[in-house]
DNA sequence: ATCCTCATGTAACCCGTTACATGATTAA
DNA sequence: TTAATCATGTAACGGGTTACATGAGGAT
């Protein structure tokens, strides 16, 4: 069973531990959003067609009067994750970067250039300082999610450490 | 006039000297893929929406008898270009890595994590390739295009880095 | 001749986000 | 009591890919 982009997230959260819709939103958006998100549009009804499929069963287990549905991985969801997991595959690998885009093309307003490195550091300054924020309230049980942390975090580093030099370098160059 | 996500790279490369729909292709691909992608699905109808709005012009240059439409950007497409770029707005920043996300869950199946750093470093290692061939048979005239392929040349090899130096830890370990 | 590149397009489909709607529970 | 959090969902919309269809021109 071919498990759909979505699908791989949810599975993977599942097998994590058993979880609500509510929750796996949760968890993307704190571990994987950096390389992988998924929104609520998605994840329910993505949760419905699993069910339907047979990869995940859903159990009622309401706080109260608040309807809330635990889902788990049947055999069948644990095989297609693991068949996923170990198959030598094409790698989905896609980006959209706005602020590599506007630098490719700032020879059109070339003043701009420098103010639109500093926007792209910024936004990854943001996003180092969430990384770290998640660096220090994780146990780090698993080895996955801390790899991918510090991979993360390496890769951002770069990036800023780039942004920085390279302003400097054409500040001084314009003088 | 707010320019679509795709109407940024089109308007773009148009500035940066007059296109068919072909070649705006040819160029994404060769330049930016590796952090803003198009296909023809995109292009050509966008091509009629900006025509539509006044932002760029096609003129008919056909090759013999082979139909050709060669665009360039109107005054106004000029301005929504260079309004864009110098907007302070936020900025897409989209991200799928599946090799990633398979390294973030590989703690469900950890006999495979090896081989899933090792997946990860292929990709980079070709897409290096890719990037350093770019380097080579280029004349950087403009800046940008230069400035983000060093970026992307950069992240790369730190990704590469990161995966060797990740693999000999987790051999080592293992014993 | 044949194959690759140039060149343009569309239709079906997949996927995903945004916004909205609804309501219970818990913490301040 | 009020706001935040937990919890589930859907409908409309926008955007993008894939696959297909077509054919001319240039190179081998």
């Amino acid at each position: 069973m071919e498990l759909s982009p979505t699908a791989k997230v949810i599975c993977g959260m599942i097998a994590f531990g058993r979880r609500t819709g509510y929750e796996i939103k949760q968890f993307v958006d704190k571990t994987t959003s950096n390389f992988w998100s998924a929104s609520y549009g998605q994840i329910y009804p993505e949760l419905k067609r699993l069910e339907d499929q047979g990869l995940v069963v859903g159990r009622e287990e309401p706080t109260g009067e608040r309807a809330r549905t635990v889902y788990d991985l049947t055999p069948a969801g644990q095989a297609a994750l693991e068949e996923w997991l170990t198959a030598d595959r094409v790698l989905i690998d896609e980006s959209r970067d706005e602020g590599m885009l506007k630098l490719f093309f700032s020879d059109v307003v070339p003043e701009q250039r420098i103010e639109n490195i500093r926007a792209m550091r910024a936004v990854h300054e943001r996003k180092l300082a969430v990384l770290r924020g998640i660096e220090e309230q994780t146990r780090f049980v698993r080895t996955g999610p801390y790899l991918t942390l510090q991979l993360g975090i390496g890769v951002t580093e770069f990036v800023i450490n780039w942004c920085e030099e390279t302003e400097r370098r054409l500040l001084a160059e314009e003088s």
